[in-house]
DNA sequence: TGCAGGTTGATGCAGTTGCATCTATATAGA
DNA sequence: TCTATATAGATGCAACTGCATCAACCTGCA
């Protein structure tokens, strides 16, 4: 393991840094403009209707990469504005199951199109699609493992 | 402008995302362990001693893209931290030229060799050297315009 | 020169994050 | 069963961020 960095390497790691913030903060500048929901709670609302049987913090927690405590409070103001439910667990009482509301699944359908306006426009529109599958495969990459 | 968006680019945002989380995370742990100092702090020092005759507070917010505020507290915890100097600015009142300690310098030299061990072994070493080329180039698209 | 509008940087405040820690419950093993 | 250890989730506190706004200063133009 060396103490250098080729040019190349830190290249790629300021990019993807850079690449990551420009596209996010411009997606999320669209969406606050158009007064959709944040990206961290489009997503949580996703993962609760991709999984109607009621989902546990802790697998959110995975999926999402969230962490523990952030999750828990971001829960809460979910919770809070209605979007999602709280159930007490049945087979753990430690725990809870979460659900999406009708509030929510509303809110996340309203939501969607601007999301995929705006990621099209920051990311997908500025390259091919075969450019874009190639970024997927190499991004792909950096997750294994 | 489409409302849609194709399973290659969905995937290709998601990655992005998760790619630079757990890029950045798992170099800022090492980081943590190692006692060196946060990304930002380097980055800052960083640009600081490749001008040498002195930074304004705004050319380093257009280069490192930091929010204004932001940026304006972390100089005052780094000038508190002994680790940056901030002198009037004799052609322009409203501001001041930032400088790099003794001690600053000192400090981003020692944490170097740790970002470029944590960044060869979270980024370099998942990617032939080709594909790093390769994911820079595509990353830098995302950067154009 | 004098003023309108822009730029630089700071800051009060509310909301969010990170860390450490806590409680309650579950589970594995003696 | 009883205990030790692990896991799920919450929370106090300090630090940080985002927003809005401010004061100071600069610049261009009438």
């Amino acid at each position: 393991m060396s103490d250098k960095l080729s040019d190349t390497v830190t290249r790629a790691w300021v990019r993807l840094v850079r690449a990551r913030h420009a596209v996010v903060s411009a997606v999320e500048t669209d969406a606050k403009e158009a007064g959709v929901l944040p990206v961290e709670w489009y997503d949580v609302l996703w993962d609760l209707e991709r999984h109607e049987d009621g989902v546990r913090p802790f697998e959110l927690e995975q999926r999402l990469l969230f962490a523990q405590y952030n999750l828990s409070r971001l829960i809460d103001r979910m919770v809070e504005a209605g979007l999602v439910k709280k159930v007490a667990c049945p087979s753990d009482k430690r725990g809870h199951m979460l659900f999406a509301t009708d509030a929510g699944r509303k809110a996340r359908k309203a939501t969607w199109p601007h999301y995929a306006r705006a990621v099209n426009k920051h990311l997908g529109d500025k390259l091919t699609d075969v450019e874009t599958e190639k970024l997927a495969a190499l991004l792909g990459k950096l997750l294994e493992k």
